[in-house]
DNA sequence: ACGTGCGGGACGTCCCGTTATT
DNA sequence: AATAACGGGACGTCCCGCACGT
């Protein structure tokens, strides 16, 4: 789901910079690796092995062997697109244009191979289909504050929880449907088909 | 999440009676002494031992230690009630009349007590949420197919895919945000607050 | 343990009350931050910005994590009380006296909460029992000198050790049986119970 | 503390045979390494080579590294022996004879240096001073049952936890208190004048 | 000089495939 | 033939010492 390092923040320091190669290349190679091998059958000795790295540093990067895989900064990006829409727009709308620009960042992300693997990854191997839904539960809650904040009220409001819940009920719905070699398309697509329905109201459904 | 039995279907035969009894009777026995000892410090052979069978017959009746918790025919009975709602009413306006349905029944279960003790189980053992979590992406599939076929639709219509969505993601919201003595209430409550809004629309957060 | 600081000693400086004012407070600080976020979930850091002092102050009052929890000075009280008893009782008669006395002290303490967040910590962090079972062994030593003193004998003459031993014991099994909300009460019963039968002999049990 | 197997079961399985014998073997490797080289720098690994097993066995006999040094099967055989005595004996003459039994057959024990070995290494270690204070908990806990029993009394009985925690206490000041080459006699002596103590009562001193 | 990242390595847990017992 | 021990290896955590950068 990772649309790539598009907008690198341009004044990051040395240090900070440096840290986000090596993750990067972590992943990179854990992939790969994962992906010519098989997830069970490569180990994270192999894989710091080939990113020349201790294995310490693999499991500083990513605090387990699945976050390897699951790990993207979608998230963080996500979140700090949302919070800069502007103010008049409503919580969906907001979200509407977050997921439009993440779109047009994402089709132009080198590394869309990269991705594709990562999600083929996540489809296929249980244990990281699993770790992913766990993550997807704790971006409720990210999202829920996301909302919270816009529409002014309580994180636990009824409305929010909802909104939050349909947001992320959506994205697992569009993220399972979406397969085959357009599935970042399809994928964009549906999530901005389902955020309209959302603001629109399913009744003619 | 199973409200129970009450609505037991009236007209089963003996056989599936029965059949319904032991399962219902190794379940409880499982999930007591889960709660008393801890979900890992429990063998399958205990539960066989304390609900007087034998190890294979559990195993018969579970496919695995984490469906001793998990199980419930909960969505066996909402599918069943959601294709009995009049044919006029679309695809929210049925589900709404649904839960409510369901919601009047869990209100009378007498094993209140033991859906605490699930829920509780499945909140605080990571083994446990995450066998949840897979069932309800397979649930999301069901409610696709339900939604599709009273609207006419393919079952991989981006429509109908968004309301089966966003219909689990407003369960999981309101279950993940639904504790203390009165859970049961508030979760359908929350459910009932996240369909009306799926189907007016948020436009208004 | 530690039934707070009733009996501040009347004379002490200025100088000596802000310290002791001061350890009080970080104590007091730690003791919150470890109920609310968890034992190892919060840092030396944490507790040093809480109680508004330097990290270097906390390690200057506290010699390690642990010891925020453990400390109190409840023995330098009871050595005090101790040897201010009548020179006629015999080594246990003054213990029993000096415990009956702590008791009293114990029952108006302001801050019962904050011995109870201790006791519940120390009784659920391995690392912190661990801690207060060396510290018990120290004390074991202590109450040796004090017997020593009082009996006029060598303070590893086979009597006072024996007797130093059993009034250590009797109190850990004091504490480690003494829970609930009225478990001061109960643990100072069981002390004075412990004393008189070692005063007594367990010839009858 | 161990006295070793003088008083081995004679009709054991070969496979119990066996096992005891690895356990054993496992056991004075550890020591003879730990004592030899310092019990931070021999790895569990170096000891699995010196027994000429895997590391697995080693872990799986003992549960940690310090359970290698801190293990005995002394509890296991007094208990045993403490069963074994008179019905007549009260809960602390039962013990006395016990103790006296167990020090016949400390005495005969051909392995006295590696119980030295031990000894030594719990004294100057301080991780495993405190694992052999946590081991001395579970004993009371022990103690206490079997007096319990004996007295007719429920094991969570005033009187039952007092002279438990007594005993213990009694053992614990006996053992720090007893070094140099003598220390089996010295520990033996000062456990049976503390259990004399404890019998007759402390008002003496 | 001081902090922070990194390599290295041990620990304890878990799981699976193989090998012996019984 | 079934049970149980064993070897092997991976995982994730923790800790220490080194070295790099600022």
């Amino acid at each position: 789901m990772n649309p790539d390092e598009a907008v690198e923040s341009p004044r990051a320091g040395l240090r900070e910079r440096k840290k986000a190669r090596t993750r990067l290349l972590i992943q990179q190679h854990a992939i790969r690796l994962f992906t010519a091998r098989g997830y069970g059958d490569t180990s994270i000795d192999d894989i710091a092995d080939a990113a020349e790295v201790s294995r310490s540093t693999v499991l500083r990067y990513f605090s387990s062997k699945a976050d390897l895989v699951i790990y993207d900064d979608f998230d963080e990006r996500l979140i700090t697109a949302f919070r800069a829409q502007p103010r008049n727009l409503n919580a969906i709308q907001a979200l509407r244009a977050t997921i439009r620009g993440a779109f047009a960042t994402a089709q132009m992300a080198e590394s869309l191979a990269l991705q594709r693997s990562r999600d083929s990854l996540m489809r296929s191997v249980p244990e990281l289909r699993v770790a992913m839904l766990e993550e997807l539960t704790r971006t409720v809650r990210e999202i829920a504050q996301l909302v919270a904040e816009r529409a002014g009220r309580p994180p636990n409001d009824e409305t929010v929880l909802a909104l939050s819940g349909a947001v992320i009920g959506v994205t697992i719905a569009a993220w399972f449907s979406s397969d085959g070699p357009d599935w970042v398309k399809l994928f964009f697509e549906r999530i901005e088909t389902g955020l309209r329905l959302l603001e629109d109201g399913f009744s003619g459904v």
